[in-house]
RNA sequence: GGGCGUGUAGCUCAGCUGGUUAGAGCGCCGCCCUGAUAAGGCGGAGGUCGGAGGUUCAAGUCCUCCCACGCCCA
């Protein structure tokens, strides 16, 4: 090392590794110095114009009814990892936060607080102070939300934020909504909803899903409550011939109410009849069986089968009086009261045939609709019978059932009465059983652009691919219309004016300014566009009565959908419009795969149906986040650390490597542990940091400064050139991972390079950083290369890595090469992506070094085996090869493969016969193809073969076996250690040690175990690494005779920095008078060491 | 019930268009190395590749059915 050592540029490295303290150190310095504000101001500068450069993100909002979870975190990686990256390749991004503010999570939320439920209640507190509740508690954790988000490390702006309530934002909603009607795609529709009569409102699926749960006694399964229905099987009279059909059911409610009998069309029926009392009537042949079973039916005279289709079309008489008059049309045609054909239909429970009522289910509405048969609901909303049905009018439908029961018994109905247990939803307020009935509704027509949506998506580059091809293709194909709207309350209103008196006057409204104009307000007066600021705005129509809003207000999913528009105020802003149409399809967005039928979906039809166009390019599905035990995240298990403490722990850029460094980022399930952050810190960002330790450690004490040259440096050493090699391909494999969108592979990536340089380069170059200058010019040039070699390869590979990792990759920067001086930019984040240079590769190169690295692998099992540590020094390694390309790398690189097996001389031969027998085995791959079904018997031949035969066909290249001419190809050769050998041989390669102790070799190797117990001292002593001691070594016997050796002794000291060295007999460490002193064995020998400071 | 995915070592996961002692990391047990390293290296234990059929000269890989789990939709 230099004595007269100038000052280094390099800060002394920190004592410790802290990895959160840096970060909070880097959080700081980006506040100060706006480093993320100028980079949000570079992406939206970018984005606008019409030659746009920036990268197109969209973020899809979250709710911030709760804290952010695990979840977010990791879509919040996602979306920093991939603009950051786009940003330092010359495309810079603009990121806006956005907030989901409407839908039900936040209503049921206020609901609670405010102890109110349902429809009723909420209107009966008023919409307006409802509204405003939700308004106030929506975004009550945003500041939590943003704390967390930039702890994180994630930069996205939260001040050009978006919001769904915003006034603007909803105009544009309105404005979408209106291209629809414009073109049609809207249309009024009904639906079957599950209702609760108690609330008098339809509930969301998601209501149904919170309502009462347990578990199926047989099955085990979770779902719906259990309930008892009433189990009744029915006779309906046929008109055409003097017979019954018998239906089943579990809601007699809706008997009423039927207008139908569906059958299998492929099912065969018997027509049978009843001895004891002479009934003819039909089922299905398997379930009128279970009746008999169950001793529900005599004895009966099976009369005929016939397939169901045969029983289609035919009529019936209506089973009670309410509905007589549609049994036929105006045209005399057969309309209700007929068996019609349906798919459905399962001989699981009742008779084969079921009766319908297209009003109260799902399946019955679709054959309702698919036969033309009329909508006739005689329930209200509270589930009470109308008028229409007199005999049970103003009656709850369920009470019903009893009476409607005895109705039929009297007429002579009914067939079988029983009861019924199984799972059926209630609601989540009352727990009383909802009843499920047809409600209008609004619908967007998406069935008629299936193939458009699907073609689109052909388009998208997804993430994994089977979520885009599969899950999604699969999903767009069978597309449904879209129920746009939802009986709710706090929500964009649907800006559809009725007429009160004639429903088909209606009016769709596109923008403010045209609400304003048509109810006569003054321009710019209505500021707000909820329920509670437009439901009063009416204005007079052409029959006289009151345009009207309707009531409904937006599944909020067509607001997260409308975003890439809504967010800026589209087309209203006439400074984005253009920005909006180029922005669109974003370049990127990332979420969860529950979002598949959510955002992703809602984002593609919208943007297919007003633009012609896909709204994504690529998109990157991450899978759920589960807690350590494999079960979902539960606050009330406390199942997971909090992600705060977590950061604040193990620091955000290890939180961020783990979540990236699986296939969570490949919409897999993921299960987080703790202990994987901790480990991630210590395999991902300590080997860099002690790389980068290692630098600055000795560049301080050797005076050692980089410059802008040391950036480009193109040294000449062949490690110094496998090193930058090695850091191409890895650029190269990075750059490619980050194009591809594959997260989950940059970690490994970085990884291996990690390893190259650690555990090869620095660890075999070590010496070379500090060799003193008294060794010439060439030793200094040497260290000047090796120091500047590692100082570029340490400055590419933090900055490569900064995406993932922007804490310390942003650190490291501002070490190497902002605080000396090096860069124009200021952050690393600001500064270009490091391109792999062509011409620093050197994959030959790569392929020797690995080829020693094997043969050091080799040797080093060898002494495992051989129980001969590193430490003790040997004669002679032999490594042979028929490759030759593998011998010249074994020589060229001797010095290493010696100095790292720690043996004195290296012999490289061509021929290894005499170390290892060949085996011959048949190449499968190469033979199978040629040979089909001789393989067997070839595979066989080739393994038959004696050593001498392989010999020869190795020699020959050529040999006959079982009629065929095989070639070398078609052979693989393999290689076995004879016994007694201390050798070791693998893909081509043989290791042979000579593991003969001579007396110099022991007594060296005890030198160098004499040395590691001084250098252990030295550590332990806390000596700085240029310190130089007086050596004090009290031994007898053979450690004596090491102390002897003139040459040992200076190898002792120039290895220990020790000026001078001091032998005595052997005596207790603390009796040697020096400042630290300790006490070892080797091989049996006492030895006491002792170190002065001078 | 349907769609999609997953099931490989104690744990987390690789295994390309089928090719013959099934790999890695973590953990565990030995041993070794260390003038940067909280690291690292070598070796070891540990697997009927969810199950059953089938196709094939050859199946962890392809096909069918079944089981379990997850997500979404009914």
């Amino acid at each position: 090392m230099s004595d007269h050592a100038a000052t280094s540029t390099l800060k002394a490295p920190p004592a410790s590794f802290d990895l959160p303290a840096l970060e909070e150190s880097i959080l700081h310095f980006w506040q100060t110095n706006e480093v993320e504000a100028r980079s949000l101001r570079q992406g939206a500068d970018a984005a606008t114009g019409d030659g746009r450069t920036s990268f197109a993100f969209y973020d899809g909002p979250p709710f911030a009814t709760g804290l952010p979870h695990y979840g977010h975190l990791l879509a919040g990686t996602i979306k920093d990892v991939v603009p950051r990256y786009q940003a330092m390749r010359g495309r810079p991004v603009e990121r806006r936060f956005g907030w989901d503010c409407h839908g039900l999570p936040i209503e049921s939320l206020v609901e609670n607080e405010l102890g109110i439920h349902g429809s009723a209640d909420i209107e009966a507190y008023g919409i307006e102070k409802f509204n405003a509740a939700c308004r106030a508690g929506v975004l009550r954790y945003t500041k939590e939300w943003e704390l967390a988000v930039r702890r994180m490390g994630r930069w996205i702006d939260f001040e050009n934020d978006y919001k769904t309530m915003d006034a603007s934002f909803m105009e544009t909603v309105w404005w979408v909504f209106r291209q629809l009607w414009d073109k049609g795609f809207i249309y009024e529709g009904h639906r079957v909803q599950p209702v609760s009569p108690a609330l008098g409102t339809p509930l969301s699926n998601f209501e149904v899903a919170q309502g009462p749960q347990e578990k199926d006694p047989v099955t085990r399964k979770e779902g719906h409550k259990r309930r008892q229905d009433p189990s009744l099987t029915v006779r309906f009279k046929l008109e055409d011939e003097d017979a019954y059909l018998w239906a089943w059911t579990t809601t007699p409610w809706t008997l009423p109410s039927n207008l139908a009998l569906a059958v299998h069309p492929d099912l065969e029926y018997v027509k049978f009849e009843v001895v004891e009392t002479g009934e003819i009537a039909f089922a299905e042949p398997g379930r009128l069986a279970d009746y008999q079973d169950k001793g529900k039916v005599g004895e009966i005279k099976e009369l005929a089968r016939i397939k169901g289709s045969e029983l289609v079309g035919r009529p019936y008489a209506p089973l009670l009086p309410y509905f007589e008059s549609y049994r036929v049309k105006e045209d005399g045609s057969r309309w209700a009261f007929k068996v019609v054909g349906a798919e459905y239909v399962t001989t699981d429970s009742g008779t084969g045939i079921v009766h319908q009522a297209p009003a109260f289910g799902e399946d019955d509405y679709q054959i309702g609709v698919k036969e033309g048969l009329p909508l006739l609901r005689p329930l209200d909303l509270s589930g009470k019978f109308s008028q229409a049905v007199p005999d049970f009018a103003g009656q709850n439908a369920k009470d019903a059932d009893k009476g409607i029961m005895a109705m039929l018994k009297d007429r002579g109905s009914v067939v079988d009465q029983d009861v019924y247990v199984h799972p059926y939803p209630h609601c989540y307020r009352t727990e009383e059983p909802l009843l499920y009935m047809a409600l209008s509704t609004w619908f967007m027509k998406v069935e008629q652009m299936r193939d458009t949506l699907v073609e689109y998506n052909e388009q998208i580059h997804w993430v994994p691919d089977h979520v885009g091809k599969k899950r999604f293709g699969n999903w767009l194909g069978g597309a449904r219309d879209w129920n746009l709207a939802r009986n709710r309350f706090w929500g964009t209103p649907l800006p559809i004016w009725r007429c009160d008196t004639d429903p088909s006057d209606m009016l769709c409204i596109g923008s403010v300014a045209e609400l304003e104009e048509l109810a006569g307000l003054e321009k710019g007066s209505v500021v707000d566009l909820h329920r509670e600021s437009v439901d009063g705005i009416t204005w007079a129509s052409k029959a006289g009565g009151l345009m009207r809003r309707v009531p409904e207000v937006f599944d909020c999913w067509f607001e997260s959908g409308s975003m890439p528009y809504a967010q800026n105020h589209y087309p209203f802003d006439p400074a984005k419009k253009g920005y909006v149409e180029n922005n669109l399809p974003a370049d990127f967005i990332a979420e969860g795969l529950d979002q598949t039928r959510g955002w992703f979906y809602t984002l593609h039809v919208l943007a297919t149906a007003l633009f012609e166009r896909p709204a994504f390019k690529n998109v990157i599905v991450n899978g759920l986040v589960l807690a350590e035990d494999g079960k979902k995240m539960s606050k009330r298990l406390k199942n997971y650390p909090d992600p705060t403490e977590v950061m604040d722990k193990y620091g955000a850029d290890a939180l961020r490597a783990y979540l990236i460094n699986s296939a969570v980022v490949r919409a897999e399930p993921m299960r987080f542990a703790e202990k994987g952050v901790r480990d991630t810190v210590r395999t991902v960002v300590l080997p860099l940091w002690n790389a980068y330790k290692f630098l600055s450690t000795y560049a301080l004490a050797d005076g050692w400064s980089p410059t802008k040259a040391d950036l480009e440096i193109r040294p000449q050493g062949t490690a110094d050139r496998w090193i930058l090699s090695r850091v191409q391909s890895f650029l190269t494999d990075l750059v490619s991972e980050y194009d591809d969108y594959a997260l989950s592979n940059v970690v490994p990536a970085f990884h291996r390079i990690c390893d190259d340089l650690n555990n090869w380069y620095i660890r075999r170059g070590r010496r070379r950083y500090w060799r003193s200058k008294e060794e010439g010019a060439e030793a200094e040039r040497d260290k000047a290369e090796a120091y500047g070699t590692l100082f570029r390869v340490l400055q590419t590979v933090s900055a490569a890595i900064a995406p993932v990792m922007p804490f310390f990759s942003e650190w490291m920067y501002q070490r190497l090469v902002v605080e000396t001086g090096l860069s124009a930019a200021d952050s690393v984040h600001l500064s270009a992506f490091p391109l792999a240079d062509a011409s620093l590769r050197d994959e030959a190169l790569e392929v020797e070094v690995a080829a020693v690295r094997q043969a050091v692998n080799l040797g080093l099992a060898i002494r495992e085996r051989e129980k001969i540590g590193v430490r003790r020094p040997l004669g002679t390694l032999t490594v042979a090869s028929v490759d030759e390309a593998v011998r010249a790398a074994v020589q060229t690189h001797a010095a290493d493969l010696l100095s790292e097996l720690n043996i004195k001389a290296l012999e490289v031969v061509a021929d290894d016969s005499g170390l290892v027998t060949l085996k011959a085995k048949a190449n499968f791959k190469v033979l199978g193809r040629k040979l089909g079904k001789r393989m067997k018997t070839v595979a066989g031949a080739v393994a038959a073969l004696t050593p001498e035969q392989v010999q020869a066909f190795v020699r020959d290249g050529s040999i006959e076996l079982e009629g065929e001419t095989l070639s070398p190809e078609d052979i693989l050769i393999e290689r076995e250690v004879a016994g007694g050998q201390s050798a070791e041989a693998a893909d081509g390669m043989t290791v042979l040690v000579d593991t003969e102790v001579t007396d110099s070799l022991r007594l060296e190797g005890l030198a160098r175990e004499v040395i590691s117990r001084v250098q252990n001292l030295r550590k332990t002593a806390d000596l700085d690494v240029s310190q130089s001691v007086e050596l004090v070594l009290a031994c007898d016997g053979a450690l004596a005779d090491v102390a002897k050796d003139a040459a040992l002794v200076e190898l002792i000291q120039a290895e220990t920095l020790a000026s001078a060295l001091t032998h005595q007999a052997h005596a207790e460490p603390d009796s040697l008078g020096t400042q630290h002193h300790a006490a070892d064995k080797i091989d049996g020998e006492k030895l006491s060491v002792g170190l002065r400071v001078s």
